[in-house]
DNA sequence: AGCACGCCGACT
DNA sequence: GTCGGCGTGCTC
């Protein structure tokens, strides 16, 4: 009997609570491990979390565990402690956030279909083995005890080379005794060769790298704020080496997008003889388990990976890097409502280690911490590649010069002469679809989503409406539902319209459309990528896509169409997002020796924002928003948490909400409850959605109030909504 | 979240 | 007479 006879188990339920078992032959070493335990009437897999020599619950409630997977190493209490701080931080469930931060092989009760590799060894009985012993004609297994003997162990790939007839003598020793069979982990390819010649580094790469190697291994935060095409990556790289050549693993996270593996590229040839592994939406469950295992036993050395392997077992952690931190994909808008950027922050705080913030348009809060001195910020002005330039912005006060068809003559003006030169244009516009409202000329009809309180975009190509929050689709009407009217008219413009007028204009154009519909064939986006470096493509016209990553070096003018709609927003963060995203795209122009142009067509060009793109000037236009804040006293000058409801009738979730916000009020906490609201979108998928917003000056008095508050509105019983809670919210 | 049990409507 | 609707209650 073991001293230690209680194992507490955390579950994928929603219960903050861990759950009493009977484990008798459970140890210390196994804190961390994967268990199966009887639940209800089924069996779920958990992760033992404690043991204890006591349990509150009367002796005849207990269960025994059923099974603990030893097959894999338990969870570090590093580990732990990085999911407990995020089960406190978010207010949700520790079992929720365990279970679902490892790969679903693993939450899976299955030891089975892990990745393994056999391997062959000689047993006592088999190393005593005289040769002579064996039958006279038996070459091959002659061959194979040899081999055995000499390599004390072998793959069966390498038995199998031996001679057609080698995997039956295998299994005849296999019979015998002679031969006993391990399986282990299999290891990655790493990449052969030498160390490609570094580049040589800029002054102000240079002071970067200088100053996080200054500082040493211990704790720190460094934003790295470097325009596109000033070589965050080649910093990035200088450290990561530096890492590993202290014998420490580098977790390096990137945005949920395609270029992963541009970036993946470049750091496999980099590091030859350097285990990376990436963990991305494009691997299957197999390699994921695979990847995530070698990281956890410290094989892997680069973990190159989106928002949830930021949660990545990594015994040998020495260096984090969060590339284009304020992408927004690094926070999850479900579920665990967790920002992988600030877990990595308190991760590396936890683990003791550098991390590294990179972005040229980092996000306010980021930036407010370096100015507040919290981060330390490194600066890279200048582009690093020789001759390049940064592009000159100019704006198209489309009050002078009326657009036709969404463009105005400066800006065709501008494209023909591209055309002329040989030398390819990129149009970007944030909407796809043909147009994004079908209207009645008669009675003002305009189509919507029956699901969503939004309406419905036209895709004239598939002749079909189609909303974009849900996905619902149906027919273009041939006549006004309302009133009869068969005049209906398509109004504003998409990037199919957008393609649709650049050829009336350029009928000899190689135009080329990117954007989510246009890609949704497998591999079709790689494909047009490639079609654009070929230089087989003079227009592209696209959406978000085309700002993010892609170098096209024959590209030197981007045309930019309707981004006004984000000025003046009712949500705060919306400025900082387009200047992001113009900033990203304008970097694209003119990354080669030539000098690239913007055009930017807008009807408010006296608008601070376009002065700040035009001048590439992120510092000011950073401090004029931080002003904003700090007088509206909106995040980063308070701390926010959102509670979201959702509810077949919007009357039913504000209700719930109402209750949620006398029972806040009544807790009596230092932080301030606003009235419950409709959420900006406030019909999605059928469902009403209204949210209550609660803000503190300081983050202490707020996360006390959330937990008492979560208490009590889990103490509730009988709610007929659905509700959550975001801590830190981007979006309302 | 599952997965039961439990008590009221249209059907082989 | 049953199959099945989803209310409500529990899971160590």
């Amino acid at each position: 009997m073991n001293s230690y006879p209680i194992a507490r188990v955390v579950l994928d339920v929603p219960l903050d609570e861990a759950f009493d078992y009977l484990a008798p032959d459970a140890t210390p070493e196994d804190i961390g491990r994967r268990v199966r335990v009887p639940f209800g009437r089924r069996q779920a897999v958990g992760v033992l979390v404690e043991l204890s020599d006591r349990s509150d619950l009367p002796p005849a409630k207990l269960k025994a565990i059923t099974h603990i997977f030893r097959d894999t190493p338990p969870l570090s209490a590093a580990d732990l402690k990085l999911l407990r701080f995020c089960a406190d931080y978010y207010h949700h469930p520790l079992g929720e956030v365990a279970l679902n931060s490892l790969p679903t092989r693993l939450r899976q009760s299955g030891e089975q279909n892990l990745p393994s590799r056999r391997r062959y060894q000689l047993t006592l009985a088999g190393q005593a083995l005289d040769p002579a012993q064996l039958p006279s004609r038996a070459g091959v297994q002659r061959k194979l005890l040899a081999l055995l003997r000499e390599k004390s162990a072998a793959y069966r790939e390498e038995i199998a080379d031996l001679a057609a007839s080698a995997p039956l003598a295998l299994k005849q020793f296999l019979d015998q005794g002679w031969v006993e069979e391990q399986t282990e982990l299999p290891d990655i390819a790493r990449p052969a060769g030498e160390p490609p010649a570094l580049p040589s580094l800029s002054p102000a790469q240079q002071a970067a790298v200088q100053a996080v190697r200054g500082a040493g291994p211990a704790y720190r935060v460094w934003l790295l704020h470097g325009i596109t095409g000033s070589g965050k990556t080649e910093v990035y790289l200088r450290l990561i080496a530096d890492a590993l050549e202290a014998g420490r693993q580098a977790l390096v996270l990137v945005p949920e997008i395609n270029l992963t593996p541009q970036l993946e590229e470049r750091i496999r040839r980099r590091f030859p003889g350097r285990a990376l592994v990436s963990l991305h939406s494009g691997l299957n469950d197999t390699e994921r388990v695979h990847h995530w295992l070698l990281a956890q036993a410290g094989r892997a050395d680069i973990v190159l990976g989106t928002r949830l392997s930021v949660f990545t077992p990594l015994p040998r952690l020495g260096l984090i890097v969060v590339d284009e931190e304020h992408d927004g994909s690094y926070k999850q808008q479900d579920g665990l409502r967790y920002s992988a950027r600030d877990v990595a922050v308190v991760r590396a705080n936890q683990r003791g280690v550098p991390i590294v913030l990179g972005s040229a348009t980092p996000s306010l809060e980021s930036w407010h911490n370096a100015q507040t001195g919290r981060y330390t910020l490194l600066e890279l002005p200048e582009r690093a590649a020789e001759n390049a330039v940064l592009p000159a912005v100019h704006l198209v006060d489309t009050r002078h010069h009326k657009p036709d068809h969404g463009f105005t003559p400066p800006l065709l003006k501008a494209l023909a002469a591209r055309l002329e030169r040989g030398e390819q244009s990129l149009v970007f516009i944030n909407r796809r679809g043909f147009a994004p409202v079908l209207l009645c000329s008669a009675c003002g009809w305009a189509a919507p989503c029956h699901r969503c309180a939004t309406r419905l975009v036209v895709h004239l190509r598939e002749r079909i409406l189609r909303c974009h929050h849900c996905g619902h689709e149906e027919r273009i009407p041939l006549a006004c539902p309302a009133c009869g009217n068969a005049d209906l008219v398509t109004v504003g413009h998409g990037t199919q319209r957008v393609e649709e007028t650049l050829t009336a204009h350029f009928p000899e154009a190689r135009i080329l459309r990117v954007d989510r519909d246009s890609t949704r064939r497998k591999h079709a986006l790689r494909d047009m990528l490639d079609q654009v470096h070929g230089g087989e493509t003079d227009i592209l016209v696209g959406t978000q896509m085309l700002a993010k990553g892609h170098d096209f070096p024959l590209l030197t003018l981007v045309g930019i169409l309707d981004a006004d709609g984000a000025l003046y927003s009712s949500d705060f963060r919306a400025s900082e997002r387009l200047f992001s995203q113009l900033m990203q795209v304008a970097g694209r122009a003119g990354r080669a020796g030539a000098g690239g142009e913007v055009l930017i067509q807008t009807g408010f060009p006296e608008h601070p924002l376009y002065a700040a793109i035009q001048r590439h000037n992120y510092a000011a236009f950073a401090a004029a928003l931080l002003d904003e804040r700090r007088v509206a006293r909106f995040p980063p000058f308070c701390h926010q948490a959102l509670l979201r409801a959702e509810a077949p009738s919007l009357a039913s979730a504000l209700d719930f909400l109402q209750q949620a916000m006398n029972a806040a009020k009544r807790l009596d906490y230092p932080v301030e409850i606003y009235d419950p609201v409709p959420a900006q979108m406030a019909r999605l998928a059928g469902k009403e959605r209204a949210h209550l917003l609660v803000q503190a000056d300081a983050r202490k008095p707020l996360q006390a109030f959330l937990a008492r508050w979560m208490a009590v509105l889990r103490g509730d019983k009988q709610q007929k909504v659905r509700w959550s809670l975001d801590v830190d919210p981007l979006e309302f």
